[in-house]
DNA sequence: TACATGATGCCCT
DNA sequence: GGGCATCATGTAG
């Protein structure tokens, strides 16, 4: 409340921008948490905005499917750093993907950023995506996925890797608008092989903008 | 230095 | 529903 002034989006009123300690707890939790939240990103032309609406928690020890599960490398020392801060991987050779470091520093874990909802600025992220807004049904195509949202929003490991998600005058923050979410749905992972089973993707029930199967709740 | 692999998305059938 | 592009990273040799 005391830094939403700071932020040009008075269109979206009351905010609330996360700070490190939000971050500083189980991934579970905070991939939970999470959801509802807005995501943004200023850029030169403009501000973009999207509500998160899918995450997945990677545990740091004990989680063969977390990056951080085979100790401490260049890649991956920022699940080991401070809470709150942008872990961006480059994978298939197409695309990256976002996460933001948990827990306290030293200790690994982190949660990805599945898909938003667009908010504002959602032209920019449909040209950045390279999709024309021909039907009302486009608008999906824009961050449902972490590779997609990741290139509407202009993500990339050279820009991002390491960044404060929690500084005021960091480029990429998160917010609380108060936005109520009414049920969250639990499913296993998307697109792992090691721990497959485990129930650590969340999503908000019934929102069209959650990738793949949005099924189940 | 070489090689296998991957927290994906797109296009084709 | 399945194949494939494409490359950074980690590990083996």
């Amino acid at each position: 409340m005391t830094k939403s002034s700071e932020l040009p989006m008075t269109s979206l009123g009351h905010v609330t921008p996360l700070k490190a300690e939000f971050f500083n707890r189980d991934p579970r939790q905070v991939a939970r948490a999470l959801l509802g939240k807005l995501l943004i990103r200023k850029t030169p032309s403009g501000i973009l905005v999207g509500r998160i609406v899918e995450t997945e928690a990677y545990l740091g020890q004990g989680d063969a499917a977390a990056h951080s599960a085979a100790g401490r490398t260049a890649r991956n020392s920022v699940l080991f750093g401070p809470p709150g801060h942008a872990y961006v991987y480059f994978i298939y050779g197409n695309h990256y993907c976002l996460n933001v470091s948990c827990l306290p520093d030293g200790v690994p874990g982190g949660v990805l950023f599945r898909a938003l909802e667009p908010v504002a600025g959602i032209q920019q992220m449909a040209k950045a995506r390279g999709i024309e807004l021909a039907r009302e049904s486009d608008v999906k195509k824009i961050s449902s996925g972490p590779g997609r949202l990741s290139e509407a929003l202009g993500i990339t490991r050279d820009r991002d890797n390491g960044k404060s998600l929690v500084s005021p005058r960091s480029d990429l923050r998160i917010v609380d608008d108060d936005y109520r979410v009414r049920r969250v749905a639990i499913t296993p992972r998307i697109g792992i092989v090691k721990s497959a089973e485990r129930p650590l993707r969340y999503f908000i029930a019934g929102n069209p903008f959650v990738s793949g199967r949005s099924r189940q709740d």
